[in-house]
RNA sequence: GGGCUGGUAGCUCAGCGCCAGAGCGCACGCUUGAUAAGCGUGAGGGCGGACGGUUCAACUCCUCCCCGGCCCA
């Protein structure tokens, strides 16, 4: 047997191979339930808070989702966002409670309980008020109930069981109790509104509600003589306005020009067969326009006299065609940019009461706002010549008016898309309503203290500032009020006679303190006289039965969730998507503002919106959408976090297909370094530390790059932009590590004695990485993260309740890093003509190469050629001088390779006890420290 | 039509006045002791368009146009 050759002794029960728990596969499906129910059961929740306690707290107010439906990936995005904001901060040192919470009342709601109603052929008109209310709120309740459960899937960690919704009641008290402040210091008042309004209904409809059909208008061509002009020659000549709602005459009180058109007086030479126009009149129309009018009110002859700017026109006065027939009030000629040329006359007759753009001319112009019509549609008895007649109807009558006044200079007819109602399909109208109003410029400052407040919020991105800015500046006075049934309702009573708002302070307690227990139902099932007091007649007052917007309600819930529960306020943050510059942030700013003369925010951090993979729109049917619960099903919720930070969040985002791979790519690579650290660190002892002082350049180089990266969290987390922050990381681990100093490293973790140096650094720093790239990631790979820390220190623990590393002084050290750099930069002269001889068939692993190394006199110094071998993971290394900048000479390693460490060296079989072994693996096999159970 | 905003390799993002970068993906190779892993090398773009201005010099500044997004009208 002695003469057999003896099989070759196989090592590799002494070499130290990573053995850990945590597995290469993250299956997260599957596993991040199992994680969520740990939380659950541990009260996770209830240990952060408990440990945070007396930290400064942070406050990341949540603007509340919309109770209806399944969450979509815009949601996701904005819970996830908020999640890893709240998340840093707690483990940047703060006290980060989060409250999430819905908005429960509103328009969209109610649809779907009618719908419900249609379904089942139920009138909604005939459901007491109270009943369908419940409804509403049972259908809420539900949703929100959804809703929770798949923002946890996410792994969005709040106070769920605190959660606020606009509906709570003490909520609804609240948000009646702020009304009432705007009540109390005089910025609420009622005035009116042109609203679209269905005469069949009696009922103002949303925009939501209404549907375009082709409808046949009478159109009229009608003559405003001028009175007074800027220019005498225009004095007796006639404006001529077109029209296609002549019922809108009798509620003329302007005609708006453009400023920049040019408008042509003209004579009338000639007419047509039963034309209108008369011979020798002057009349002013828009010049582009001139030749249609021409042919549509029969002129055929004419001459120019004179052309004029539309703002040479501004400040002239005419008469309204009916005067003398009670319509004797001047009518100024005003400028307003929303003319065209497009059809008509280049004129546009302004009645303020029956269209958006003729209301906001007229309110800048202080023009009355008369309410010809009356919620039936018919003319209010008032309206001279047209009391009592149906607008529907008014053509005739009109057209009959105008002609015996002789200012009707044409009549036709045209066929246009026209607002329907969904509903009853009948053409709807707009009519000035008694609306409430939230006063911007009155003695209450309320923009000039918005604008104020915006300017000492921060922004991020700070172009928020100027967008929520420019709306802040040009907006009108908030109307507040929606004929509508769920929601809170304006609880204010107007006094009959005098029509003044009643504001006493003690009714406001009143109806504060009934809805705190009963809710805003109160104001439906209680008589007036509950809240009025003794001292007043029922019958002197009108309750007020309109809701308010739902915006009002959201804008108050830094009073409800913050001020009311006794958090700090204003919050630190307020974070949503770039549409609620107009939205949320608008509605809280003004409302705070309002109330408490400053903003409830801090800081403002903005999102924007999800597109597909092409960068459009996503849609039903466009087929290109992607769902959170899909991708949590799929990939797991880590992966759509992973995608989240990997993305630039102050631009509109992409995700899809080949995205979302991308991200569970990158995910493998993160999940792959925690997984070699924590297999490397197994059985490490807090007794095997290094000092950094003992450590070698190399692990005091990856402390640096440490002590680099969390420069970047904490900036993040007073910055609020984490945007290439986890790109970052994932850099480091891919390129510095796995690349770089673990490939260097396995040599000493796997083959050095235990009690080497070397190794005992080396797994010092892989600690100090376990610890902080779990901890680091945490925010994010919130599953994962907790699973690389549980599988090193058991499940009795959670990664959550850590702090953010604090990196020692003595870890930065910028002159090593530069050395560093310059040696990854040699080394890339080793790896290059490695791979030629690899291409070569010289070699095939690098540790059968011998490197001849050419290095310039400033590059002698940086590492002895032992360093360099390991360093450039080859056996030898000859370093020779040169001019620098020389790639390397790459030849076969002589001598045998080492049957443990696999080195190509001389040295091997010069132990007799171990003819196949390097000096090294000799010592450590000898040493009787390495072996382990086979 | 207006306000804000974006368009850099297949994908995600850096660069923002003076040599076009990173990671991922891809190709090829190595390894088989991170193995449904790891390592190396490499090929890809001339920075939405003008053959537009400013400049010694522009992806970077200005103008116009095209395409996209949010909010309005």
């Amino acid at each position: 047997m002695n003469d057999a050759p003896a099989a070759a002794r196989d090592y590799r029960d002494t070499v130290f191979l990573p053995q850990t728990s945590f597995p290469m596969r993250g299956d997260l499906p599957k596993k991040e339930p199992g994680i969520l129910a740990r939380w659950d059961a541990m009260d996770l929740w209830g240990k952060l808070r408990a440990a945070s306690a007396g930290r400064p707290p942070f406050i990341l107010h949540d603007g509340p989702p919309y109770a209806n439906g399944h969450l979509h990936i815009g949601t996701a995005l904005n819970k996830i966002l908020k999640d890893v904001i709240n998340r840093t901060r707690q483990m940047a040192g703060f006290d980060a409670n989060y409250i999430p919470g819905w908005d429960c009342h509103g328009l969209p709601i109610e649809w779907k309980i009618e719908e419900d109603y249609r379904a089942k052929k139920k009138d909604k008109d005939s459901v007491p008020i109270l009943d369908f209310r419940a409804e509403c709120r049972a259908y809420a309740t539900h949703w929100m109930g959804v809703q929770a459960k798949e923002f946890r899937r996410l792994g969005v960690e709040g106070a769920w069981a605190e959660r606020y919704a606009t509906m709570d009641l003490p909520s609804e008290a609240a948000i009646a109790n702020e009304i009432c402040k705007f009540l109390l210091n005089g910025a609420l008042y009622r005035g009116l509104r042109p609203v679209m309004w269905s005469p069949v209904e009696k009922t103002a409809l949303a925009e939501a509600e209404i549907e375009y059909h082709d409808h046949t208008s009478t159109t009229i061509w009608v003559r405003f003589p001028v009175l007074s002009a800027p220019t005498e020659e225009l004095v007796g000549a006639s404006v001529v306005i077109w029209t296609t709602t002549p019922w809108t005459m009798p509620g003329n009180r302007a005609v708006a020009a453009g400023p920049e058109f040019d408008y042509a007086l003209l004579h009338v030479d000639g007419v047509t067969e039963g034309s209108l126009a008369r011979v020798g009149e002057k009349l002013l129309v828009a010049l582009p326009l001139l030749p249609q009018v021409c042919q549509d009110t029969g002129i055929s002859a004419h001459h120019l006299l004179h052309v004029y700017k539309g703002e040479a026109l501004a400040g002239s006065v005419l008469a309204h065609p009916l005067r003398g027939r009670g319509y004797d009030q001047d009518t100024p000629l005003l400028l307003a940019d929303f003319v065209t040329t497009e059809a008509g006359t280049g004129f546009v007759h302004i009645a303020p009461g029956h269209g958006e753009d003729d209301f906001n001319l007229g309110r800048a112009n202080d023009l009355p706002i008369p309410e010809t019509v009356g919620d039936d549609g018919t003319f209010n008895a008032w309206v001279p010549l047209f009391a009592g007649a149906h607008v529907y109807k008014a053509a005739d009558p009109v057209c009959t008016a105008l002609t015996e006044a002789g200012a009707l200079l044409a009549r036709g007819t045209i066929r246009h898309s026209y607002p329907h109602s969904w509903r009853s399909k009948a053409p709807l109208i707009f009519r000035a309503t008694p609306q409430w109003f939230i006063r911007m410029d009155g003695p209450e400052q309320i923009r000039a203290k918005a604008l104020a407040a915006i300017d000492a919020t921060q922004f991020v991105p700070d172009q928020g500032r100027n967008r929520i800015g420019s709306m802040v500046a040009a907006r009108p006075d908030w109307c507040i009020s929606r004929q509508r049934a769920w929601g809170v309702p304006i609880t204010v009573f107007v006094e009959k006679r005098s029509g003044e708002p009643l504001r006493d302070p003690d009714v406001v307690a009143r109806i504060v303190e009934a809805f705190r227990t009963e809710g805003a139902d109160a104001w439906y099932s209680s008589p007036p006289s509950r809240f009025l007091g003794n001292g007043r007649n029922p019958d002197d007052y009108e309750q007020v039965m309109d809701i308010v917007d739902v915006w009002f309600e959201s804008g108050s819930t830094h009073a409800f969730v913050l001020e009311d529960r006794g958090l700090p306020w204003p919050a630190d943050l307020y974070l949503e998507g770039s549409d609620q510059h107009r939205g949320w942030f608008h509605s809280s700013l003004l409302e705070a503002v309002g109330t408490r003369g400053r903003a409830p925010f801090k800081a403002i951090l903005t999102h924007g919106f999800v597109m597909d993979e092409q960068g459009r729109k996503m849609s039903k049917s466009l087929g290109n959408v992607v769902a959170p619960d899909e991708v949590a099903e799929k990939y797991g919720a880590d992966i759509l976090r992973l995608w989240v930070m990997s993305s630039d969040t102050s631009e509109d985002l992409r995700i899809g297909g080949e995205i979302l791979k991308q991200q569970a790519e990158l995910y493998r690579r993160l999940r792959n370094t925690l997984r070699w650290v924590l297999g490397s660190l197994d059985g490490f002892a807090e007794s095997e530390a290094v000092p950094v002082a003992e450590m070698p350049e190399l692990e005091r180089w990856i402390l640096h790059r440490l002590t680099d990266l969390d420069a970047k969290f904490r900036a993040a987390v007073t910055s609020y932009d984490w945007t290439g922050v986890y790109p970052e990381l994932h850099n480091f681990c891919a390129v510095d590590l796995s690349a770089f100093y673990f490939d260097i490293r396995k040599d000493a973790i796997y083959c050095d004695r235990p009690d080497s140096l070397r190794r005992r650094a080396a797994r010092t720093v892989l600690d100090h990485l376990h610890r902080c790239l779990t901890i680091w990631l945490a925010p994010v790979l919130c599953f994962t993260a907790e699973e690389a820390w549980t599988a090193r220190f058991g499940e009795d623990t959670s990664v959550h309740l850590q702090l953010f590393p604090e990196m020692p002084a003595d870890w930065r050290d910028e002159k090593l890093a530069a050395k560093w750099e310059t040696i990854r930069a040699v080394r890339r002269r080793i790896t290059v003509p490695l791979e030629e001889a690899r291409n070569a068939k010289r070699i095939g692993a690098s540790l059968q190469a011998a490197v001849t190394l050419k290095l310039a006199p400033d590059e002698a110094e940086l590492l002895s050629p032992a360093e360099w071998a390991e360093v450039a993971i080859v056996s030898t290394v000859h370093a020779v001088a040169g001019e620098g900048d020389e790639l390397a000479e790459i030849t076969p390693a002589a001598g045998e390779k080492c049957a443990r460490c696999w080195r190509v060296l001389t040295e091997v079989g010069s132990v007799a006890a171990h003819p196949t072994l390097c000096l090294r693996c000799a010592d450590a096999v000898e040493s009787g420290l390495v072996c382990r159970a086979a």
